[in-house]
DNA sequence: AGTGAGATGGCCT
DNA sequence: GGCCATCTCACTA
């Protein structure tokens, strides 16, 4: 199955989210085991302009660092002192914006529990460790990969992001994209 | 179905 | 010192 390249995650924020429902996201933990899950919802976090997102107004600490890295890298961060996050880093160096993963559907090993980003990075076994490894080379043991899957237009949601009820208005930005009727989201729209 | 609190610790002002 | 891009369990109803 084809890996994403560099390009599909170098445009647009939003649009890089929208168009990663459906990819199949892959960590191979062990020379036999990889693990497999279908990206069901998503969140775009745009960077500068947006009280949401942890580079708000070109913040730049040393959590942030891999979200200055080029598209196609991955934003590794703690919350709540328990849980990871897992980020898809978009566009360039210049605009530090991602796209944070929040549910798959289980692909391999099936009926794991993948509906939430703390749920489906615990399960993967997504750390600190991956943060800023790059998912479209070759080599990395990180990726996403398109298997044919096509989700249309008219089947994605989009709603207001979660848990940022702090960011003021932009906490009712429509920048939370999910696969209709997906019984595999974090929760209903 | 909806609300509330605790776990638990790094990060930021 | 206070705040979190979360999750689970207990409680009300």
């Amino acid at each position: 199955m084809p890996r994403l390249d560099q390009a599909f995650y170098a445009r647009k924020t939003a649009t890089v989210a929208k168009a990663l429902l459906g990819k199949v996201l892959c960590h191979q933990i062990s020379p036999k085991k990889i693990m497999r899950g279908r990206i069901v919802e998503v969140e775009a976090y745009l960077g500068f302009e947006d009280p949401a997102c942890h580079t708000f107004k070109g913040r730049k600490t040393e959590r942030v660092r891999s979200m200055y890295l080029s598209g196609g890298h991955a934003y590794l961060f703690i919350i709540y002192g328990i849980h990871y996050c897992f980020n898809v880093v978009t566009r360039s160096e210049k605009y530090p914006e991602a796209v944070l993963v929040r549910a798959l559907e289980p692909i391999d090993p099936p009926n794991s529990s993948l509906n939430g980003p703390g749920k489906l990075s615990k399960a993967f076994l997504l750390t600190k460790k991956q943060d800023g490894l790059s998912l479209f080379d070759p080599k990395s043991k990180l990726w996403i990969e398109d298997d044919g899957h096509h989700v249309p237009k008219s089947q994605i949601v989009s709603a207001s992001r979660i848990g940022v009820d702090y960011a003021g208005a932009a906490a009712k930005w429509p920048l939370r994209f999910l696969v209709k009727n997906s019984p595999h989201v974090s929760r209903k729209p």
